[in-house]
DNA sequence: GCGGGATGTAAACACCGTTAACATACCTTG
DNA sequence: CAAGGTATGTTAACGGTGTTTACATCCCGC
């Protein structure tokens, strides 16, 4: 057996291959399916051979949400590209984000879930989060320098918008929304839901905070303030 | 010992005494703290004795949740009726809906967890879901027929609203919100945050979906869909 | 009062996260 | 090129958990 290239140590890349496999055990069983032991046999190794490469239980979970989010990103990106105008590409974008959550509903709530949350270990995990959060702040500066959203602090109206979409997406998965009480998925209903939300956030981010002002008085910043 | 006035068993509402304990378990530990085992011995009895009031550990959480939902709803229901107006009254609404989930991270990640998601067992998480959505919705009615929110399935817009006050709950106990990295609590930023999702929501839901109608043609809609 | 069902107990099983002690493969350094 | 150190993987074990089974006890309706 001629050994592939760059075999780094006794597995090859174990690390990826526990990945893979726990994405793989949260498709199938979902988040109680994925545990450490399971990961280690879908892998072929022992049951401690993981901690070589992840300190933890909530280590795996963080790598399997970083790449969730590497991915949701890539989504996003050529959604957003596929748009033919501003306001085609933002729903294509909401559009996509919301497949993704539906498609992908234990890596999703993995993305989002308690195991990982704050606590500034995971850095690789806050990495690719920021970047999906950066993604849609530029996004905003972009469309306020269109003099389609309103001014003011572009990564406040990002959060918001990010929130609608975020929202939904669990709401649904929670089985809480009247449609989709059975299963997730992207129904003509949940398209529906998706673009009246996107007309909703629009409509808000175009006007502004108090009618006071027109929507006119479009101030870009040309600095933004970093992500992290 | 003079028995307590209904003690209707051996230990006297065993099924509240475990949601109790679960809840304090659920405040000290977060929810890996809780558990069947921990509420058992919290609660005074043996292991096993939660079995003869819960089916599972889900069924657990699913009371814990229901009870969240109830919670929930009293407070968002004292705050609307502080509002002077209907625009105080969203914004005071939103306020206090926020501040629940920062102030109770764990239970509010129990109320929208997977552990509990869809399946429609636990029909009285159902029930007290379904009726914090019903009192959004009966809002949205309410400001159709004020003229401050536009015609359309009320129960769409509802859930419009609830998505973005949900979403942002969630992403600030991620701590994905760049505010409250460390630790969630109802800080100024995230007060200001709130403040600004609500005016672009009202903003949104006022005006009408591609600004071909004017927010005037209010229809309101005098029978509602039931929700469940 | 008495019998049956509701409630609580004790013991056990399988599984999990995690650790410690040990074995092996790779790679650097002399 | 040899040697030793380190990264990687294995075996075995500990404590904790969810859950079930067989058993004990208590309350309530007849």
């Amino acid at each position: 057996m001629p050994p592939r290239q760059r075999q780094p140590y006794h597995h090859g890349d174990l690390r990826q291959a526990l990945v893979d496999a726990a994405i793989a055990l949260l498709r199938e069983g979902g988040l109680p399916a994925l545990t450490l032991r399971a990961a280690a046999r879908k892998a072929g190794v022992s049951q401690a051979a993981p901690y070589r490469h992840f300190a933890d239980h909530a280590d795996l979970l963080a790598a399997v949400a970083a790449d969730g989010f590497t991915r949701l990103r890539s989504v996003m990106i050529e959604a957003a590209r596929a748009g033919t105008s501003p306001r085609e590409g933002l729903r294509g974008l909401a559009r996509a984000y919301v497949r993704f959550g539906v498609k992908h509903p234990s890596e999703y709530r993995v993305m989002f879930g308690a195991e990982t949350a704050g606590h500034s270990r995971f850095p690789e995990l806050e990495k690719q989060s920021s970047s999906v959060y950066q993604l849609l702040v530029d996004g905003i500066v972009g469309l306020q320098q269109l003099g389609l959203v309103r001014s003011g602090d572009p990564m406040a109206i990002a959060l918001t918008a990010w929130s609608t979409m975020h929202g939904l997406v669990t709401l649904v998965l929670d089985g809480l929304a009247p449609f989709a009480r059975r299963k997730p998925a992207l129904t003509d209903e949940l398209e529906d839901q998706v673009t009246m939300a996107t007309e909703i956030l629009m409509f808000g981010m175009a006007g502004d905070s108090g009618g006071k002002k027109s929507a006119a008085t479009v101030r870009p910043k040309t600095r933004l303030p970093a992500t992290r």
